[in-house]
Formats: C-alpha cells, structure tokens, sequence
RNA sequence: GGAGAGGUGCCGGAGUGGUCGAACGGGCUUGACUCGAAAUCAAGUGACUCGCUUGCGGGUCCGUGGGUUCGAAUCCCACCCUCUCCGCCA
C-alpha cells in the first residue's frame, strides 16, 4: 500500500508516477473522498470527546450521589448521532481504502518506462551460449527418455500442467534443492526457514496478492479458507508482519524451499509444452527485510546472490530491467534473471528479484525501532527467487545435452548426485 | 472429534461497569551516588492516528468482529488462536 500522507499531500506526482506503470487514478475522486474524510474524522471525533466528557461527569455524579438523570436526559441522542457519524466515517474510509488497496507500488526513478517485456532494459549478459553440432533437443524429448520426465502420466493423476519426474531425473531436481539452500545459507548469509504452504487471507492482503489477484490463486475452502502459497515470498514476509525489530536483529535474510502453486488463469495456451508453466513447482526464494537506507544496496546484493547460482552452475544468462508495464504490482524495481534454453533459442526468465520499499511492510506493519529516533519505522522488504527450481532443471537438460539424448551433470551438482557424472 | 482452561503493554501478572492506557514486579533509558562497576535511590518508558502545528489539543486500540449501556478490559453473542486431558493419526 502507498503512504497515505504521499496520497494526500502530493496526489498529483502520484497520479503522475502510476500513469507511468499504465495505471489511471482518478484525482479529482479521491480528493473530493479525502475532503470528506476529513470533515466526517472531525465530525465524529467531536462527538466522541463530548460523549467521554459527558459520561465522565456522569460517573463523577453517580460517585457523589447526586441526581444523573437531567445529565442522563442531555445525552439521550449524543449515542445516535456518534453511531451515525462513526458509520458514515467508516464507510468513506473504507472506499478509499478499497481505491488505496487497488494501487499499485510507484516505480522507482531508475525503472524504465514500456509497455511490456519488449521494453525491459537488458543489463548484462554472463556466460556463453552453447553451440552444438547437432540440434539441440527441448528438455521435454530430452526428458521422455526411459521415462524420466512424464506429462501424459501426471495428467492422469491430476491434469494438464502437471509433471511426474522418476528416477535420477528426480534426484536431479532434488539435488538442485539441496545445492541452492547449501550455498544461500553457508555464503550469502540466509536462514533456512520451514514454512506453512497453507496460507491465510492476511498474509495474502500483506504481500498484496490480495485483493486484486485472488483468480491467481488455488484456494482452498474450509470453516476458514485458505489458500495455496503462489510462492514462498508469501509465507515468509509474513514472519515479519506485526514485528518491531530492534538495529541489531537487521538485516534479516530468509531463505525456503517451498512448492509453488498457480492457477495460470489467463495463460491458456502459453508455454503449454514441457516443464515451464505449471501448476505446482518447487522454488527456493530468498526474502530480505532491511532499514530503508540498505535498501537498493540490498537489492544489488540479493540479484547477485541469485545469479551465483547459475554461475556455479555454468548456466548462459542476461538480467533485465523491467520496465514500468512489466513490473509486478508490489514492485518498486524488479530485475529479472533469464537464462538461455537452447531448445527455444530464447532466453527465459529463471528469478525474479525485486525491492517492495514499504509497499508491503506498511500493509504487514513489518517495522524496526531507528536508534536514532527511537521510533518505529517501516522496513523495506525484498524477494528473489535463487532459483526456480523447475526451470532451472529445464536449463541444466538442454545445456548440458549429449548427441545422443544424455545430459552432463554440471560440476556443482555431482556432490548431490552420489558423484555421477552424466545422465543416462 | 469430546472435556476443560486461557488470550491484557517488551516480559510476568493484577484488574468483573465509571477519573483504567491500565496496579504491582521485572526489563529498558536517563539522572544521582561511585575512581569505575554492582547494589541502592529518583524520574521516565506502548502502538496507531487526526486537527491546528517549533508546540499543543484530540481520537482509537486490553485476541477479532458485533451487541447492551450515558459510560465496557470488565456484561452478552459469534468467531479466531493458545494450552491441558481423552480419542484418532504421520
């Protein structure tokens, strides 16, 4: 949520900032919302004094034991009149809440302005991009040998957009679970962190998923609902929320492996084949909380840490920028990690690393005490994933593929793979 | 699933209708004492928010949401959560 004080005083560079992301705000509506906020917040705040007052003198009386009743007889109505003007107040914040809610993070200066992908600005590129001397297979052809990697089974099981992984294939993908949570907790300084992957609407309203995005999202009903994390970012900021964390507990660096679970409403037909979209995949994410000061450092140094990943593992990458049109809605600045799969020719985004500022922090009140003020202040909050696990699975298939369908172990991963070499 | 207990400030823990944002104890901060420290003494110590604004004055918050009342931490209703015992279970 923006800084509703930001709302009030500076509406126009806010309307401004938002036109930049495509986003309209209609200024004219929530200034004449906010003036009558004021007015009904003074209004009901008036009455509330009179009837503390009053009710004061009313229990001072009683104690004395003098006669209440013509003090009883001046407030007959005092009780209405508060219910109705703390009812009008309630429902004009709740419609600008409901507006608040809706807004998205403002961009930060150093995002560029686009419409969508094709406006992100590259960075930078690491790593060479394989050349083979034969054509190159996809990772689902590489996949289907002996009956590592199966589609049509998990659809029996379950449906479209599912996978079923068998035998060292699996160990692969475990391996690079095991591997990733190794080098984010011994080198970059996180902890291993176990979560629910059951979620309650709060925690969902505090990284912003909700309310805009609930179609995004596997719900599951109960006497409570819940829902299915989308990722672990959500579970895991949420250890924050409510919190006032002392200087010396800062910065805290998370990091979980967690299973991912999207309804992929609105992407039919996109990346229907292989491993790329699915319903359910597993992630390991890394989520920060520091001071506002740390906070663009912290972000530089959180990409790094997930680029590290695809370093060791030798995989071809390029970060981009996102562009205005492209970034999420919690998102200040988002850089985005892409990796290069042969089989498409493409580089395909791998992580997702992003600064939220105080987006999410003022809605989680995730705050810490400032020594120097010794007041509470919000913290900013950040995540990256480091790395999806599914995709990078894709990568290590169709980078390190042999002429005849086997694939390289990468170096990295052998430790975790009982020393094996090569696949198949 | 059955039975019971309970949710109060940083922590422990009082408070069962009126000056309670909340006794008391601990913690923490500051000051005094001390060469220094400990002990002791004194003062202070919640969050959020509104209005005018060096400052001042309000409001809200005692698990959450409703209700009763002139007035609710205290009474009523619903819900959530925690703990104990029994049952079931990986």
């Amino acid at each position: 949520m923006l800084d509703p004080r930001l709302l009030r005083n500076d509406l126009a560079r806010v309307a401004e900032l938002l036109a930049r992301r495509g986003v309209t705000l209609d200024t004219a509506r929530f200034e004449q919302l906010e003036q009558e906020r004021k007015r009904l917040q003074v209004e009901a705040q008036t009455l509330q004094t009179e009837r503390n007052t009053r009710s004061k003198s009313i229990g001072k009386a009683k104690a004395a034991g003098e006669d209440i009743q013509p003090l009883l007889a001046e407030v007959a109505d005092l009780g209405d009149r508060l219910k109705a003007a703390e009812q009008a107040l309630a429902d004009c914040q709740g419609e600008i809440e409901s507006i608040a809610l809706g807004l998205p993070n403002l961009p930060d200066d150093s995002v560029p302005d686009g419409r969508d992908e094709a406006d992100n600005r590259e960075e930078r590129r690491w790593g060479e991009v394989p050349s083979f001397d034969f054509t190159p297979l996809d990772h689902v052809d590489l996949g289907a040998r002996n009956g590592w990697m199966d589609f049509d089974l998990a659809a029996k099981v379950t449906g479209s957009r599912f996978v079923t992984l068998s035998g060292p294939m699996a160990r692969l993908h475990r391996a690079l679970i095991q591997f990733m949570l190794d080098v984010h907790t011994t080198e970059h300084g996180y902890t291993e962190t176990y979560v629910p992957y059951l979620v309650n609407a709060d925690s969902l309203y505090g990284t912003g998923q909700l309310p805009k995005f609930e179609e995004d999202l596997f719900k599951v009903p109960g006497e409570r609902d819940l829902y299915l994390i989308p990722t672990a970012e959500v579970p895991v900021t949420n250890l924050a929320r409510d919190c006032i964390f002392e200087a010396d507990e800062l910065p805290r660096r998370w990091v979980a492996h967690t299973p991912c679970f999207r309804s992929e409403a609105g992407s039919y037909g996109k990346d229907t084949r292989g491993m790329i979209r699915q319903h359910q995949f597993e992630k390991v994410e890394l989520v920060q909380a520091v001071p506002e000061a740390e906070s663009f450092a912290a972000l530089e140094a959180l990409t790094g840490h997930a680029e590290s990943i695809l370093q060791r593992l030798g995989l071809a990458y390029r970060v981009v920028t996102l562009c205005t049109g492209d970034l999420g809605f919690s998102s200040r600045k988002t850089y985005d990690l892409e990796v290069w799969l042969p089989g498409q020719q493409a580089y395909r985004e791998i992580s997702s690393c992003s600064n939220f500022g105080d987006f999410q922090a003022r809605r989680l009140r995730a705050r810490w005490r400032n020594p120097e003020t010794g007041k509470p202040e919000l913290l900013h909050t950040l995540n990256g994933s480091g790395l999806a696990i599914g995709r990078t699975l894709v990568a290590v298939l169709e980078n390190y593929q042999l002429a005849d369908g086997r694939v390289t172990v990468p170096e990295a991963l052998r430790p975790y793979m009982g020393g094996l070499e090569v696949l198949g």
